[in-house]
DNA sequence: GAGTTTGTTCTACGATGTGTAGAAGAAATC
DNA sequence: GATTTCTTCTACACATCGTAGAACAAACTC
């Protein structure tokens, strides 16, 4: 299970935010930038490359070696991302249909709306 | 997010497949005999009680002072705790619409029938 | 009720993960 | 070739977790 750091999370926000590829020093910019709600901080750019590496291990990013200031993108959607953290919970319990049937009871209206949706007719 | 380490779930999941209440030594004894599918360890009590406060403080488990060899329950059951987790990976991501759709196609279709008569009415 | 047994709390240490970044090395540019 | 830019290596502080001994408290036993 990755879970990641503030920092590591951050980055990653801002990889998903954007659809191009992203170098160490455009992050370090963006984040410097308050993004998302957080605090800004002034972070030294190999502060950026070390969480970027770590990422990269994780399986999370994906670099581009030939371009000369690397650039980085997120290996999935965040969408895809999240999707695939929240099955992974749900196979951690023995009994999947009642973690369904609690977490069916915790969404939203709307979220379940949706659901119905997805799942089609019947 | 509370994060679980590898003895904290296994404590955990013997709190969880346990209705009654169990004491340190008793959970050590579980422990001990390779309860489900672990390789059994031979744990000082103290290590098992360490363990049970953090999960304590981490609001996971409940203990009843008043009984001498105090006794520890898990506040919720494995199944809402789980469903819980899964609810708050849901809300990490801003389309959380988009990440139901991803996650619904990534269940198997036993699942997906347990969703469908779940969400039933309208 | 003093001594022994049993149970709990305090303190601690090693390993790992994360935020942080300087120093050193490699590549591009001038 | 010197300077600037970028990447890698190394490192440190802090938190978490597995692990447990030492010290303290309660209970049981004559």
């Amino acid at each position: 299970m990755a879970t990641l750091g503030d920092l590591e999370r951050t980055v990653m926000d801002l990889l998903w935010a954007t659809p191009e590829a992203m170098t160490a020093n455009a992050l370090r910019d963006a984040i410097a930038e308050a993004p998302l709600g957080e605090v800004g901080r002034e972070l030294a750019v190999t502060t950026v490359l070390t969480v970027l590496s770590r990422l990269e291990k994780k399986g999370l990013v994906e670099r581009e070696r030939d371009s000369r200031p690397h650039r980085y993108t997120s290996v999935t959607s965040r969408e895809d991302h999240t999707a695939e953290l929240m099955h992974e919970v749900l196979v951690t319990a023995p009994d999947r249909e009642a973690v369904l049937a609690r977490f069916v009871g915790s969404v939203s209206e709307a979220e379940a709306k949706t659901l119905r949706k997805l799942l089609g007719g019947s």
